[in-house]
DNA sequence: CCATAAAGCTAAACCGCTTTAGGCTCGGGC
DNA sequence: GCCCGAGCCTAAAGCGGTTTAGCTTTATGG
């Protein structure tokens, strides 16, 4: 039989001192004469006592961790860099709190229930609006909660960029490039079960921007596939748009997508950007690396989790919570040119918009 | 002021009944009627009512959550995607189980007090050996531990690879290429504070597999460097690599570096493989994807957090330790290649070798 | 020499829930 | 009419800490 664990009560019987003496020991050590504390301090040593974090936490109240509610399962949501780029920007908080990252993804599809279950000081949720079920659940727990990219309202920490503006600015640059005919290639959102709150914030944000664009572009109307976020997803969406034929500018919602739509079209024989223009959003790391460099709408995800974190870690000493918006920037690469031949000299004024964000 | 939070208590008071038919209620309806479990619900419901989690873990002695214990902060741990695959797997393990994953990385540099503190029931731990403090600490806590990539060792669960073998294998390949000046760039490891204990058990390893092969090839002395584990740490390294002129082929001990180092030496109008050979461990999913296709060992990052993830969970449940072995295979790219020119021409048996794993 | 404060320590309440051991009621069998 | 068991519910004892309020003792100083 596993030796029951030493308690606070085993030290303060063996060293013949109150329960008190040794949790003063342990955490405030002026309030008892040092001979006393080194005592206790020898004897816990010796017994091996370990302070339990979860008694502690029943009457302090810190438990010394938030939590992240993931819209999916881990082994799909770390697919997408951009969320680990988020999640070094949460920890650089984190590191400054001392505090840990609890990773809570939905419990059989429901996230709801893993969210009540979480032991946490405070939580971020990615991508729930403000009538998410959620955030009532957590107003009844009564602990600080923080959305990241989710829709600004009164009241409510969030923090994110203007996804309505960034589509535009995006969806512009490429019909500008005298594009017509245009894939768009949205992420497939399993996510929170509720049907009626599966409605993403970010997608359909996004959509009114590529709208107002392609409005203004003569009601360009795109063709509209969706991927799972990966590689793999982005190489499957790429097969079925070549399958249709039609397109000469992919915009895909995340870069890892567009990774694997740029490595299917290579893969097919297209040259990109001459036969193939390939924009898409986050500009995570290997976005540069990959030739001919995706252009891409720049999301700072590290710095999004960071003021993330440090806004949450902030409400928890009593600040309060705030909305940050931050810029999204058109990084110009490779992977995006004019229309090329007949269709470029059709439209003369593509070329120059190039270098224009 | 905020309102107090609704304990059960309050449910018990307002339904006109015990605390425990509350609890029954929530947690085994079968115990009481259908009627009184209604009852109850509707004004738990009612009065917003959420069982919290920390006080239930007190007595059921089980939060629902596994900790993994980083070496380093998370915003230096996430820069390598080989980690992010390992929590994909760790985190479809968590899925199975219903359980959270807390992130635990050092907390001004060590890693003890922050795994003393964390509320979890079980441990992951990466690159610790049996004979590290950490060990003997979660030994105290009673509380399951698995290491991975740690030390095989009597009753101390572990997940890993053969290093020795696969740094061998490796080494030997690029041996068998013909290279005689042979660049190895290790990582930067800034880990666990301990100096006793901040070497590194993967690194010990590979430098013997690397050893092996070098005697075996003529008592070959490599140039030894030593990297961040970034991309732009495989930059800089790679940097100093050129500046020191003679390598003919760089061994890197992670992909990201390895991505890096490639990025430099293109940029830098060197061709891979022609002019510079460049092999890794790893195998991320980037790996194939930049040209020409990084030669590596495969580490099995993903299937290694699921059998670490399930073990561990598996202990929870009362199964033994177990020690996994998996196995690295050399993934045969295009970023190496025989000694080009006179070299390759005096060496013949090079240019076979390279189909050879 | 006595009031007073400071230092060191402790008993007991408390945090919010689970769980054990029983209590009460009612119906049925003998 | 009595005993027994089933069904429903509860009081109270934890779980392992922290914290409040107060009790001794020993210096302080007027």
């Amino acid at each position: 039989m596993a030796r029951m664990r030493i308690t606070i009560k085993d030290i303060a019987e063996r060293a013949g001192v109150s329960k008190t003496t040794v949790s003063f020991a342990f955490n405030d050590p002026r309030k008892i004469s040092k001979a006393t504390c080194e005592r206790v301090m020898a004897i816990a040593d010796e017994l091996g006592y370990v302070p339990d974090p979860v008694a502690r936490t029943l009457t302090t109240k810190r438990i010394g961790a938030i939590g992240l509610l993931l819209p999916q399962p881990m082994h799909e949501a770390l697919k997408n860099p951009y969320l680990t780029e988020l999640l070094q920007g949460i920890g650089a908080a984190c590191l400054e709190h001392e505090t840990s990252l609890l990773i809570v993804p939905p419990i059989k599809g429901r996230l709801l229930e893993a969210a009540s279950r979480a032991a946490v000081d405070a939580l971020l949720a990615i991508g729930v609006g403000p009538d998410h079920s959620i955030v009532d659940l957590i107003r009844k727990r009564h602990i600080p909660l923080l959305t990241i990219d989710g829709k600004p309202s009164a009241g409510m920490a969030n923090v994110g960029i203007d996804d309505e503006e960034a589509a535009y600015t995006l969806m512009r640059y490429v019909t500008g490039l005298g594009h017509r005919d245009i894939a768009i290639v949205e992420l497939e959102t399993e996510s929170y079960n509720e049907p009626a709150e599966r409605s993403s914030l970010v997608r359909d944000r996004r959509r009114a921007g590529f709208g107002r664009a392609l409005q203004e572009a003569g009601s360009l109307s795109p063709r509209v596939y969706s991927a799972v976020c990966s590689v793999e997803g982005g190489r499957a969406a790429a097969a079925r748009i070549l399958a249709d034929g039609k397109a000469s500018a992919i915009v895909a919602m995340a870069d890892i997508v567009a990774l694997g739509i740029m490595e299917h079209c290579a893969a097919c024989g297209l040259s990109i950007p001459a036969d193939i223009s390939i924009v898409a959003f986050d500009d995570i790391e290997m976005a540069a690396l990959l030739p001919p460099g995706l252009t891409t709408v720049r999301q700072p995800g590290f710095d999004k989790g960071y003021e993330a974190g440090r806004v949450l870690l902030g409400m928890l000493k009593g600040a309060e919570p705030e909305q940050i918006s931050m810029n999204a920037e058109l990084i110009v690469r490779g992977s995006a040119a004019a229309l090329s031949s007949d269709a470029a000299r059709a439209l003369p004024f593509a070329a120059a918009a190039g270098t224009k964000a």
